[in-house]
DNA sequence: TGTAAATACTACAAAAAGGTAGTAATATAT
DNA sequence: ATATATTACTACCTTTTTGTAGTATTTACA
């Protein structure tokens, strides 16, 4: 019922920098600002570029920024592409092969939770956090 | 954004069980029908007893049968009882602390689509899974 | 051109989840 | 009573996930 952690990371990562402007976002920074393990962090960093969500630069100065448009990566697409293929589409609880009868007896109520989940996630771009993001500020601006 | 093997299993145990009329179910039979690993799913029925869901016999024609009434456990319950606590309503990414600002960045969208599945979980008990299953025999009866 | 700051790659270690084995305990049937 | 069918307990093995280590490569800058 939970995201595997490496998922979690992954939205924890590309939400810290959809909602920053820094131009260049180095393994070490985000280390110290989110916490993640340094190496393990790195891992899933040059992972995340081969999946084509960030760019990669190498040497002195160099780091990540994204390689697509905010607007273009929903967190549907990110918990897939890290969690394998379809982990949020398929019918998770195997229910179509599990039960010798068909169709499997919960597959109906699990579908219908399901389906209310991922549409919000598929229709949750990173952009829709950034716009978020700075809404919240500028009003916790107007409070002070 | 899996539910793990065993509460996976678990669902369907309770729900094999919940739409059969067997007075008793073995482990053993059960194994058969559900091509459950043997001994994984004797510790897990256990475990279910002890969580109050079944009620084991033990001996010779002894088995397992519900120890509460269908329409008091739900979809939610056997979930968060076998995944451990709440894991159903916490935040699942953790985002809470993950991130040096709170409120953290995703929370929001992520409890929109997550307290709409555990609408549905909550809402669905094992007696709804029965009456949609016997609604079904009959319609399927009709059709022959 | 050498040094420092960065990513890239590969292999391994640790922890958690999933699954198996052996044996004890319990209850029924004959 | 004894054999058999069942659950209960404990320990261990396997696989997957998470995390670490070492070393190579790339690049900017003094």
């Amino acid at each position: 019922m939970t995201l595997n952690k490496t998922t979690e990371y992954a939205l924890t990562i590309l939400g810290f920098m959809a909602t920053r402007n820094e131009n260049m976002y180095s393994a070490e920074y985000l280390h110290n600002q989110l916490n993640i393990p340094r190496r393990y962090l790195r891992r899933l960093l040059t992972d995340m570029s081969k999946h084509g969500f960030l760019k990669s630069t190498s040497g002195r100065n160099g780091g990540f920024v994204f390689d697509r448009d905010l607007k273009e990566i929903s967190l549907a697409m990110i918990i897939n592409t890290i969690e394998g293929s379809d982990a949020i589409f398929t019918c998770i609880l195997g229910f179509s092969c599990c039960i010798v009868d068909k169709p499997c007896i919960m597959h109906d109520s699990w579908m219908e939770a399901r389906s209310k989940m991922v549409d919000t996630l598929s229709n949750t771009t990173l952009a829709d956090l950034k716009e978020k993001y700075q809404l919240d500020l500028i009003r916790n601006l107007k409070l002070l």
